[in-house]
DNA sequence: GTTAAAACTTGATCCATATCAAATTTAAAC
DNA sequence: GTTTAAATTTGATATGGATCAAGTTTTAAC
Protein backbone atom coordinates (compact mmCIF):
# COMPACT_ATOMS: atom_id res chain seq x y z
CA UNK A 1 0.00 0.00 0.00
CA UNK A 2 1.39 3.52 -0.98
CA UNK A 3 2.25 5.66 1.81
CA UNK A 4 0.25 9.05 2.49
CA UNK A 5 1.46 11.84 0.55
CA UNK A 6 1.48 15.41 2.24
CA UNK A 7 -1.36 17.14 0.19
CA UNK A 8 1.87 20.09 0.30
CA UNK A 9 5.34 20.42 1.10
CA UNK A 10 6.12 23.50 3.64
CA UNK A 11 7.60 25.74 1.26
CA UNK A 12 9.95 27.34 4.61
CA UNK A 13 11.64 23.64 4.68
CA UNK A 14 15.40 23.04 4.19
CA UNK A 15 17.15 19.49 3.49
CA UNK A 16 18.26 18.03 6.73
CA UNK A 17 22.03 18.53 6.79
CA UNK A 18 22.14 14.53 7.21
CA UNK A 19 20.46 14.37 3.91
CA UNK A 20 22.76 16.97 2.12
CA UNK A 21 25.73 15.98 -0.61
CA UNK A 22 27.74 18.28 1.27
CA UNK A 23 27.42 17.34 4.34
CA UNK A 24 30.91 15.24 4.42
CA UNK A 25 32.60 18.75 3.69
CA UNK A 26 31.04 21.23 5.59
CA UNK A 27 30.44 19.99 9.02
CA UNK A 28 32.38 21.02 12.09
CA UNK A 29 35.65 18.11 12.30
CA UNK A 30 37.10 17.17 15.00
CA UNK A 31 40.77 16.82 15.12
CA UNK A 32 43.75 15.51 17.35
CA UNK A 33 43.77 19.57 18.10
CA UNK A 34 40.48 21.00 18.58
CA UNK A 35 36.83 20.78 16.60
CA UNK A 36 37.28 23.24 13.59
CA UNK A 37 34.46 25.47 12.55
CA UNK A 38 34.27 25.47 9.22
CA UNK A 39 31.21 27.42 8.53
CA UNK A 40 33.42 30.56 9.78
CA UNK A 41 35.84 30.48 7.14
CA UNK A 42 34.64 28.96 3.53
CA UNK A 43 30.72 27.59 4.26
CA UNK A 44 27.87 30.03 3.57
CA UNK A 45 24.50 28.80 5.00
CA UNK A 46 20.89 28.69 3.18
CA UNK A 47 21.10 31.87 0.86
CA UNK A 48 18.03 32.55 -0.58
CA UNK A 49 17.50 32.57 -4.19
CA UNK A 50 14.29 33.72 -5.47
CA UNK A 51 12.58 32.30 -8.51
CA UNK A 52 14.69 32.87 -12.00
CA UNK A 53 17.87 33.79 -9.95
CA UNK A 54 21.05 32.47 -12.05
CA UNK A 55 23.34 31.24 -9.60
CA UNK A 56 26.23 31.40 -12.18
CA UNK A 57 26.45 31.82 -15.79
CA UNK A 58 28.43 29.00 -18.32
CA UNK A 59 31.19 29.66 -19.00
CA UNK A 60 32.59 31.71 -16.01
CA UNK A 61 35.08 30.55 -13.90
CA UNK A 62 34.38 28.27 -11.07
CA UNK A 63 34.39 30.04 -7.54
CA UNK A 64 31.90 28.33 -5.55
CA UNK A 65 30.26 25.27 -5.22
CA UNK A 66 26.50 24.69 -4.33
CA UNK A 67 24.16 22.38 -2.55
CA UNK A 68 20.38 22.40 -3.08
CA UNK A 69 18.91 23.74 0.66
CA UNK A 70 15.26 23.92 -0.73
CA UNK A 71 13.66 24.13 -4.28
CA UNK A 72 14.91 23.50 -7.56
CA UNK A 73 17.59 24.31 -9.65
CA UNK A 74 17.83 23.91 -13.71
CA UNK A 75 21.18 23.92 -15.22
CA UNK A 76 20.99 25.30 -18.95
CA UNK A 77 22.88 25.36 -22.02
CA UNK A 78 22.84 27.59 -24.82
CA UNK A 79 22.80 25.75 -28.56
CA UNK A 80 24.39 26.86 -31.31
CA UNK A 81 20.59 27.15 -33.01
CA UNK A 82 20.12 29.85 -29.56
CA UNK A 83 17.58 27.30 -28.25
CA UNK A 84 17.61 26.66 -24.53
CA UNK A 85 18.51 23.04 -23.64
CA UNK A 86 17.89 21.87 -19.87
CA UNK A 87 20.65 19.16 -19.26
CA UNK A 88 19.87 18.96 -15.40
CA UNK A 89 17.44 19.11 -12.46
CA UNK A 90 18.98 19.76 -8.91
CA UNK A 91 16.98 18.82 -5.83
CA UNK A 92 17.03 19.87 -2.10
CA UNK A 93 20.91 18.10 -0.86
CA UNK A 94 22.27 17.65 -4.19
CA UNK A 95 25.05 19.65 -5.09
CA UNK A 96 25.67 22.43 -8.04
CA UNK A 97 28.75 23.36 -10.02
CA UNK A 98 31.24 20.73 -8.10
CA UNK A 99 31.79 18.86 -11.67
CA UNK A 100 33.75 21.95 -12.66
CA UNK A 101 36.21 21.79 -10.02
CA UNK A 102 38.20 19.81 -12.96
CA UNK A 103 37.80 22.20 -15.57
CA UNK A 104 37.47 25.55 -13.31
CA UNK A 105 34.57 26.55 -15.39
CA UNK A 106 31.22 26.22 -14.62
CA UNK A 107 30.10 24.72 -17.93
CA UNK A 108 25.97 25.10 -17.97
CA UNK A 109 23.71 27.84 -16.33
CA UNK A 110 22.16 27.37 -13.05
CA UNK A 111 19.08 29.19 -12.43
CA UNK A 112 16.36 29.03 -9.78
CA UNK A 113 13.25 27.56 -10.96
CA UNK A 114 10.80 28.38 -7.93
CA UNK A 115 11.96 30.63 -4.79
CA UNK A 116 14.74 28.65 -3.32
CA UNK A 117 18.08 28.13 -1.52
CA UNK A 118 21.36 27.21 -1.22
CA UNK A 119 24.40 26.49 1.07
CA UNK A 120 27.79 27.53 -0.42
CA UNK A 121 31.56 26.63 -0.19
CA UNK A 122 34.17 29.05 -1.15
CA UNK A 123 36.62 26.35 -4.02
CA UNK A 124 39.76 28.80 -3.01
CA UNK A 125 39.24 28.44 0.96
CA UNK A 126 38.25 25.54 1.21
CA UNK A 127 41.41 24.10 -0.65
CA UNK A 128 43.47 26.48 1.70
CA UNK A 129 42.12 24.74 4.63
CA UNK A 130 42.06 21.56 2.82
CA UNK A 131 46.03 21.70 3.55
CA UNK A 132 46.11 21.81 7.05
CA UNK A 133 43.34 19.56 7.50
CA UNK A 134 43.88 16.32 5.77
CA UNK A 135 40.34 15.09 6.92
CA UNK A 136 38.75 17.24 4.53
CA UNK A 137 40.40 15.50 1.83
CA UNK A 138 39.25 12.33 2.98
CA UNK A 139 35.87 14.05 2.98
CA UNK A 140 36.18 15.13 -0.51
CA UNK A 141 37.20 12.02 -1.86
CA UNK A 142 33.75 10.52 -0.87
CA UNK A 143 31.64 13.23 -1.87
CA UNK A 144 33.09 13.02 -5.30
CA UNK A 145 32.94 9.22 -5.61
CA UNK A 146 29.49 9.45 -4.50
CA UNK A 147 28.56 11.94 -7.16
CA UNK A 148 30.47 10.68 -9.87
CA UNK A 149 27.99 7.13 -8.91
CA UNK A 150 24.94 9.44 -9.28
CA UNK A 151 25.98 10.89 -12.35
CA UNK A 152 26.40 7.15 -13.80
CA UNK A 153 22.82 6.52 -12.65
CA UNK A 154 21.59 9.29 -14.07
CA UNK A 155 23.07 8.75 -17.25
CA UNK A 156 21.64 5.11 -17.28
CA UNK A 157 18.09 6.34 -16.68
CA UNK A 158 17.76 7.84 -19.79
CA UNK A 159 20.37 6.69 -22.35
CA UNK A 160 19.26 4.35 -24.97
CA UNK A 161 15.01 5.39 -24.13
CA UNK A 162 13.32 6.77 -27.25
CA UNK A 163 9.50 6.08 -26.09
CA UNK A 164 7.72 8.91 -24.53
CA UNK A 165 6.25 6.15 -21.72
CA UNK A 166 9.64 4.94 -20.95
CA UNK A 167 11.06 8.81 -20.80
CA UNK A 168 8.94 9.48 -18.18
CA UNK A 169 8.32 6.52 -16.70
CA UNK A 170 12.06 6.80 -15.74
CA UNK A 171 11.74 10.54 -15.20
CA UNK A 172 8.95 10.30 -12.12
CA UNK A 173 10.93 7.36 -10.66
CA UNK A 174 14.13 9.23 -10.74
CA UNK A 175 13.06 12.51 -9.30
CA UNK A 176 10.84 10.80 -6.58
CA UNK A 177 13.82 8.81 -5.46
CA UNK A 178 16.01 11.72 -5.74
CA UNK A 179 13.90 13.67 -3.16
CA UNK A 180 12.34 10.92 -1.20
CA UNK A 181 14.26 11.84 1.88
CA UNK A 182 13.25 15.67 1.50
CA UNK A 183 9.52 14.70 1.12
CA UNK A 184 9.27 11.87 3.13
CA UNK A 185 8.00 9.87 -0.09
CA UNK A 186 8.89 7.09 -2.22
CA UNK A 187 5.92 7.71 -4.60
CA UNK A 188 4.54 11.32 -4.12
CA UNK A 189 6.30 14.44 -4.95
CA UNK A 190 5.39 18.22 -5.72
CA UNK A 191 7.00 19.14 -8.85
CA UNK A 192 7.29 22.90 -9.00
CA UNK A 193 8.96 22.74 -12.74
CA UNK A 194 6.32 23.44 -15.77
CA UNK A 195 5.49 20.71 -18.29
CA UNK A 196 7.32 22.75 -20.84
CA UNK A 197 10.60 22.23 -18.46
CA UNK A 198 9.80 18.56 -18.24
CA UNK A 199 9.60 17.92 -21.77
CA UNK A 200 12.70 19.96 -23.27
CA UNK A 201 14.85 18.28 -20.39
CA UNK A 202 13.50 14.71 -21.61
CA UNK A 203 13.38 15.90 -25.30
CA UNK A 204 9.58 15.58 -25.95
CA UNK A 205 7.46 18.05 -27.56
CA UNK A 206 4.78 19.36 -24.49
CA UNK A 207 2.01 17.96 -26.17
CA UNK A 208 3.40 14.58 -26.18
CA UNK A 209 4.35 15.08 -22.83
CA UNK A 210 0.97 16.45 -22.09
CA UNK A 211 -0.55 13.22 -23.73
CA UNK A 212 1.62 10.65 -21.88
CA UNK A 213 0.65 12.13 -18.42
CA UNK A 214 -3.12 12.04 -19.85
CA UNK A 215 -2.24 8.52 -20.65
CA UNK A 216 -0.76 7.51 -17.37
CA UNK A 217 -3.75 8.72 -15.89
CA UNK A 218 -6.23 7.18 -17.45
CA UNK A 219 -4.19 3.88 -16.91
CA UNK A 220 -4.14 4.09 -13.18
CA UNK A 221 -0.49 4.43 -12.97
CA UNK A 222 -0.21 7.66 -11.52
CA UNK A 223 -2.83 10.49 -9.88
CA UNK A 224 -2.05 14.10 -10.37
CA UNK A 225 -3.59 17.28 -8.98
CA UNK A 226 -2.20 20.49 -9.90
CA UNK A 227 1.82 19.76 -9.50
CA UNK A 228 1.52 17.05 -7.02
CA UNK A 229 2.08 13.93 -8.61
CA UNK A 230 1.51 10.70 -7.02
CA UNK A 231 2.52 6.99 -7.77
CA UNK A 232 0.15 4.31 -8.10
CA UNK A 233 1.93 1.96 -9.95
CA UNK A 234 5.09 1.66 -9.07
CA UNK A 235 6.01 -1.78 -10.53
CA UNK A 236 4.62 -1.27 -13.50
CA UNK A 237 6.28 2.17 -14.22
CA UNK A 238 9.43 0.63 -13.59
CA UNK A 239 8.96 -1.83 -15.94
CA UNK A 240 8.07 0.56 -18.70
CA UNK A 241 10.82 2.57 -17.39
CA UNK A 242 13.40 -0.38 -18.72
CA UNK A 243 15.32 -0.35 -15.43
CA UNK B 1 41.55 21.05 -44.06
CA UNK B 2 40.92 17.45 -42.08
CA UNK B 3 43.96 16.04 -41.02
CA UNK B 4 45.60 12.75 -42.39
CA UNK B 5 43.86 9.84 -40.92
CA UNK B 6 45.74 6.56 -40.56
CA UNK B 7 44.41 3.96 -42.28
CA UNK B 8 45.29 1.31 -39.20
CA UNK B 9 45.57 1.71 -35.79
CA UNK B 10 48.82 0.00 -34.20
CA UNK B 11 46.83 -2.82 -32.81
CA UNK B 12 49.41 -3.29 -29.89
CA UNK B 13 50.17 0.57 -29.27
CA UNK B 14 49.19 1.10 -25.47
CA UNK B 15 47.31 4.33 -24.55
CA UNK B 16 50.15 6.66 -23.15
CA UNK B 17 50.38 7.12 -19.32
CA UNK B 18 50.77 11.06 -20.08
CA UNK B 19 47.14 11.08 -21.49
CA UNK B 20 45.92 8.30 -18.77
CA UNK B 21 43.11 9.16 -16.36
CA UNK B 22 44.66 6.78 -13.79
CA UNK B 23 47.89 8.64 -14.53
CA UNK B 24 47.55 10.68 -11.41
CA UNK B 25 47.02 7.62 -8.80
CA UNK B 26 49.20 5.27 -10.42
CA UNK B 27 52.81 7.26 -10.74
CA UNK B 28 55.69 6.90 -8.43
CA UNK B 29 55.09 9.68 -5.61
CA UNK B 30 58.08 11.78 -4.50
CA UNK B 31 58.06 12.45 -1.02
CA UNK B 32 60.32 14.24 1.78
CA UNK B 33 61.64 10.86 2.22
CA UNK B 34 61.59 8.64 -0.90
CA UNK B 35 60.49 8.50 -4.29
CA UNK B 36 57.67 5.27 -3.55
CA UNK B 37 56.72 3.41 -6.56
CA UNK B 38 53.58 2.22 -6.38
CA UNK B 39 53.39 -0.63 -9.17
CA UNK B 40 54.95 -2.85 -6.84
CA UNK B 41 52.45 -2.52 -3.95
CA UNK B 42 48.16 -1.95 -5.53
CA UNK B 43 49.29 -1.59 -9.80
CA UNK B 44 49.04 -3.90 -12.46
CA UNK B 45 49.85 -2.79 -15.35
CA UNK B 46 48.95 -3.85 -18.77
CA UNK B 47 47.12 -7.16 -18.27
CA UNK B 48 45.66 -8.77 -21.52
CA UNK B 49 42.25 -8.89 -21.91
CA UNK B 50 40.81 -11.40 -24.74
CA UNK B 51 38.02 -10.21 -26.51
CA UNK B 52 34.62 -11.19 -24.44
CA UNK B 53 36.67 -11.08 -21.34
CA UNK B 54 34.78 -9.90 -18.40
CA UNK B 55 36.42 -7.74 -16.10
CA UNK B 56 33.78 -8.05 -13.77
CA UNK B 57 30.04 -8.50 -13.06
CA UNK B 58 27.06 -6.53 -12.28
CA UNK B 59 26.67 -6.32 -8.35
CA UNK B 60 29.55 -8.15 -7.44
CA UNK B 61 31.83 -6.28 -4.61
CA UNK B 62 34.21 -3.65 -5.90
CA UNK B 63 37.95 -4.93 -5.61
CA UNK B 64 39.68 -3.26 -8.23
CA UNK B 65 38.98 0.16 -10.62
CA UNK B 66 40.97 -0.08 -14.26
CA UNK B 67 42.25 2.26 -16.64
CA UNK B 68 41.97 1.02 -20.43
CA UNK B 69 45.02 0.32 -21.83
CA UNK B 70 43.80 -0.70 -25.37
CA UNK B 71 41.42 -1.49 -27.22
CA UNK B 72 37.44 -0.91 -26.38
CA UNK B 73 34.92 -2.06 -23.03
CA UNK B 74 31.17 -2.13 -23.12
CA UNK B 75 29.70 -1.22 -19.76
CA UNK B 76 26.56 -3.86 -20.06
CA UNK B 77 23.21 -4.10 -17.91
CA UNK B 78 20.43 -6.87 -17.72
CA UNK B 79 16.94 -4.98 -17.70
CA UNK B 80 14.14 -6.59 -16.09
CA UNK B 81 12.86 -7.96 -19.21
CA UNK B 82 16.45 -10.03 -19.99
CA UNK B 83 17.86 -7.76 -22.88
CA UNK B 84 20.98 -6.52 -22.68
CA UNK B 85 22.15 -2.48 -22.42
CA UNK B 86 24.87 -1.17 -23.09
CA UNK B 87 24.84 2.20 -20.91
CA UNK B 88 28.83 2.65 -21.61
CA UNK B 89 31.55 2.39 -23.63
CA UNK B 90 35.38 3.03 -22.41
CA UNK B 91 38.18 4.10 -24.27
CA UNK B 92 42.11 3.85 -23.86
CA UNK B 93 42.95 5.92 -20.96
CA UNK B 94 39.62 5.73 -19.42
CA UNK B 95 38.43 4.24 -16.17
CA UNK B 96 36.05 1.52 -15.70
CA UNK B 97 34.50 0.61 -12.22
CA UNK B 98 35.51 3.79 -9.91
CA UNK B 99 32.32 4.90 -9.47
CA UNK B 100 31.70 1.62 -7.83
CA UNK B 101 33.83 3.20 -4.84
CA UNK B 102 30.69 4.96 -3.11
CA UNK B 103 28.67 2.18 -3.46
CA UNK B 104 31.35 -0.87 -3.15
CA UNK B 105 29.63 -3.08 -5.55
CA UNK B 106 29.91 -2.83 -9.52
CA UNK B 107 26.25 -1.87 -11.07
CA UNK B 108 27.19 -3.20 -14.69
CA UNK B 109 28.91 -5.83 -16.37
CA UNK B 110 32.15 -4.59 -18.05
CA UNK B 111 33.32 -6.87 -21.26
CA UNK B 112 36.45 -6.17 -23.28
CA UNK B 113 34.66 -5.56 -27.79
CA UNK B 114 37.60 -7.27 -28.84
CA UNK B 115 41.33 -7.86 -27.94
CA UNK B 116 41.92 -5.35 -25.00
CA UNK B 117 44.58 -4.75 -22.21
CA UNK B 118 43.89 -3.05 -18.69
CA UNK B 119 45.99 -1.15 -15.47
CA UNK B 120 44.73 -2.44 -12.73
CA UNK B 121 44.42 -1.42 -9.39
CA UNK B 122 43.65 -2.61 -5.85
CA UNK B 123 41.27 -0.05 -3.83
CA UNK B 124 42.26 -1.98 -0.63
CA UNK B 125 45.56 -1.75 -1.08
CA UNK B 126 45.22 2.21 -2.57
CA UNK B 127 43.28 2.92 0.44
CA UNK B 128 46.01 1.59 3.08
CA UNK B 129 48.68 3.71 0.88
CA UNK B 130 46.80 6.36 1.31
CA UNK B 131 46.90 6.61 5.19
CA UNK B 132 50.54 7.35 4.86
CA UNK B 133 51.27 9.10 1.58
CA UNK B 134 48.36 12.07 1.60
CA UNK B 135 49.80 13.21 -1.90
CA UNK B 136 48.02 10.12 -2.84
CA UNK B 137 44.72 11.56 -1.79
CA UNK B 138 45.33 14.83 -3.48
CA UNK B 139 46.04 12.90 -6.96
CA UNK B 140 42.43 11.24 -6.08
CA UNK B 141 40.32 13.80 -5.77
CA UNK B 142 41.87 15.01 -9.12
CA UNK B 143 41.26 12.11 -10.57
CA UNK B 144 37.45 12.02 -8.97
CA UNK B 145 36.52 15.61 -10.05
CA UNK B 146 37.71 15.17 -13.32
CA UNK B 147 35.64 11.64 -13.64
CA UNK B 148 32.70 13.94 -12.56
CA UNK B 149 33.07 16.46 -15.25
CA UNK B 150 33.42 14.02 -18.01
CA UNK B 151 30.63 11.84 -16.54
CA UNK B 152 28.27 15.06 -16.66
CA UNK B 153 29.53 16.19 -20.20
CA UNK B 154 28.58 12.73 -21.75
CA UNK B 155 25.33 13.28 -19.98
CA UNK B 156 24.95 16.43 -21.86
CA UNK B 157 26.01 14.94 -25.20
CA UNK B 158 22.76 12.31 -24.95
CA UNK B 159 20.02 14.11 -23.14
CA UNK B 160 17.26 15.29 -24.39
CA UNK B 161 18.21 14.16 -28.12
CA UNK B 162 15.44 11.86 -30.00
CA UNK B 163 16.57 12.36 -33.58
CA UNK B 164 18.40 9.62 -35.13
CA UNK B 165 20.46 12.10 -37.04
CA UNK B 166 21.53 13.89 -33.84
CA UNK B 167 22.44 10.93 -31.72
CA UNK B 168 24.93 9.63 -34.33
CA UNK B 169 26.95 13.08 -35.01
CA UNK B 170 26.89 13.54 -30.88
CA UNK B 171 28.25 9.53 -30.67
CA UNK B 172 30.67 10.26 -33.66
CA UNK B 173 31.74 13.84 -31.87
CA UNK B 174 32.04 12.45 -28.52
CA UNK B 175 33.97 9.22 -29.35
CA UNK B 176 36.74 10.91 -31.77
CA UNK B 177 37.06 13.43 -28.97
CA UNK B 178 37.66 11.21 -26.27
CA UNK B 179 40.17 8.97 -28.72
CA UNK B 180 41.96 12.18 -30.15
CA UNK B 181 44.79 11.91 -27.48
CA UNK B 182 45.10 7.96 -28.34
CA UNK B 183 44.91 7.84 -32.08
CA UNK B 184 46.48 11.36 -33.20
CA UNK B 185 43.56 11.80 -35.04
CA UNK B 186 40.51 14.95 -34.55
CA UNK B 187 38.23 13.61 -37.32
CA UNK B 188 38.70 9.72 -37.57
CA UNK B 189 38.35 6.76 -35.63
CA UNK B 190 38.92 3.34 -36.30
CA UNK B 191 35.66 1.91 -34.40
CA UNK B 192 36.14 -1.84 -33.40
CA UNK B 193 32.23 -1.87 -32.27
CA UNK B 194 29.78 -3.40 -34.06
CA UNK B 195 26.73 -1.34 -35.14
CA UNK B 196 24.87 -3.44 -33.43
CA UNK B 197 26.14 -2.33 -29.87
CA UNK B 198 26.17 1.48 -30.90
CA UNK B 199 22.45 0.97 -32.22
CA UNK B 200 21.80 -0.61 -28.68
CA UNK B 201 23.90 2.09 -27.08
CA UNK B 202 21.88 5.12 -28.75
CA UNK B 203 18.49 3.82 -28.41
CA UNK B 204 18.33 3.14 -32.04
CA UNK B 205 17.87 0.01 -34.09
CA UNK B 206 20.50 -1.39 -36.65
CA UNK B 207 18.49 -0.85 -39.99
CA UNK B 208 17.79 3.13 -38.04
CA UNK B 209 21.62 3.42 -37.55
CA UNK B 210 22.50 1.59 -41.18
CA UNK B 211 20.44 4.42 -43.03
CA UNK B 212 22.02 7.47 -41.03
CA UNK B 213 25.15 6.37 -41.76
CA UNK B 214 24.44 5.94 -45.32
CA UNK B 215 22.97 9.08 -45.36
CA UNK B 216 25.40 10.66 -43.86
CA UNK B 217 28.05 9.48 -46.16
CA UNK B 218 25.53 10.57 -49.39
CA UNK B 219 25.42 13.93 -47.79
CA UNK B 220 29.46 13.97 -47.86
CA UNK B 221 29.74 14.68 -43.95
CA UNK B 222 31.24 11.39 -42.71
CA UNK B 223 33.39 8.79 -44.96
CA UNK B 224 33.05 4.96 -43.92
CA UNK B 225 35.69 2.37 -45.34
CA UNK B 226 34.92 -0.60 -43.15
CA UNK B 227 35.98 -0.05 -39.45
CA UNK B 228 37.43 3.46 -39.92
CA UNK B 229 34.89 6.73 -39.53
CA UNK B 230 35.86 9.78 -41.10
CA UNK B 231 34.56 12.90 -40.18
CA UNK B 232 34.52 15.36 -43.43
CA UNK B 233 32.27 18.24 -42.40
CA UNK B 234 32.50 18.32 -38.54
CA UNK B 235 30.91 21.69 -38.08
CA UNK B 236 27.76 20.71 -39.63
CA UNK B 237 28.09 17.60 -37.28
CA UNK B 238 27.68 19.90 -34.41
CA UNK B 239 24.86 21.64 -36.02
CA UNK B 240 23.38 18.20 -35.79
CA UNK B 241 24.12 17.27 -32.74
CA UNK B 242 22.52 20.40 -31.08
CA UNK B 243 26.19 21.19 -29.25
C1' DG C 1 40.55 -21.21 -50.28
C1' DT C 2 35.80 -22.79 -49.11
C1' DT C 3 31.86 -22.68 -46.35
C1' DA C 4 28.94 -21.01 -42.87
C1' DA C 5 27.65 -17.58 -39.86
C1' DA C 6 27.37 -12.95 -38.57
C1' DA C 7 26.94 -8.23 -39.80
C1' DC C 8 25.16 -4.85 -42.66
C1' DT C 9 22.05 -2.71 -46.15
C1' DT C 10 17.84 -1.65 -48.56
C1' DG C 11 12.79 -1.73 -49.37
C1' DA C 12 7.80 -1.67 -47.84
C1' DT C 13 4.56 -0.91 -44.35
C1' DC C 14 2.94 0.51 -39.80
C1' DC C 15 2.90 3.16 -35.72
C1' DA C 16 4.47 6.78 -32.44
C1' DT C 17 5.70 11.32 -32.05
C1' DA C 18 6.13 15.93 -34.24
C1' DT C 19 3.71 19.55 -36.00
C1' DC C 20 -0.02 22.73 -36.65
C1' DA C 21 -4.24 24.57 -34.79
C1' DA C 22 -7.47 25.83 -31.41
C1' DA C 23 -9.78 25.46 -26.98
C1' DT C 24 -9.49 25.31 -22.03
C1' DT C 25 -7.45 25.82 -17.66
C1' DT C 26 -4.28 27.98 -14.49
C1' DA C 27 -1.37 31.56 -12.85
C1' DA C 28 0.18 36.32 -12.82
C1' DA C 29 -0.53 41.31 -13.14
C1' DC C 30 -3.16 45.04 -12.16
C1' DG D 1 -11.82 40.54 -8.16
C1' DT D 2 -10.86 41.39 -13.10
C1' DT D 3 -8.03 41.11 -16.88
C1' DT D 4 -4.36 39.23 -19.33
C1' DA D 5 -0.86 36.16 -20.25
C1' DA D 6 1.04 31.69 -19.66
C1' DA D 7 0.46 26.87 -19.34
C1' DT D 8 -1.91 22.83 -20.51
C1' DT D 9 -4.95 19.86 -23.10
C1' DT D 10 -7.10 17.89 -27.16
C1' DG D 11 -7.75 17.08 -32.16
C1' DA D 12 -6.09 16.36 -37.05
C1' DT D 13 -2.45 15.52 -40.05
C1' DA D 14 2.41 14.67 -41.42
C1' DT D 15 6.73 12.51 -40.70
C1' DG D 16 10.51 9.75 -38.82
C1' DG D 17 11.79 5.55 -36.89
C1' DA D 18 10.25 0.67 -35.82
C1' DT D 19 9.18 -3.50 -37.70
C1' DC D 20 9.14 -7.19 -41.01
C1' DA D 21 11.40 -9.15 -44.93
C1' DA D 22 14.96 -10.24 -48.03
C1' DG D 23 19.27 -9.60 -50.10
C1' DT D 24 24.31 -8.47 -49.88
C1' DT D 25 28.68 -8.06 -47.78
C1' DT D 26 31.98 -9.09 -44.35
C1' DT D 27 34.01 -11.97 -40.99
C1' DA D 28 35.11 -16.26 -38.84
C1' DA D 29 35.71 -21.27 -38.89
C1' DC D 30 37.42 -25.11 -40.98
Amino acid sequence: MPSQCKSKIDKNKYVECDDCAMNSICQPIATAQQSINLSDSYLHKRISAKKNKVLFQQSTPLTDIYAVSSGIFKLCQQTDNDEENIIGLRFPGELIGEDALYLKFYNYTAIAVGDSSVCKISVEQMTSCGKVVPEIQQNLIYLLSRQTYIRQRNFQAYIGKKSADSLLAAFLLNIIERNANYTGSDNCIELALIRNDVANFLGLRRETLSRVFSKFQKDQLIQVEGKRIQLLEQKKLIKLADF
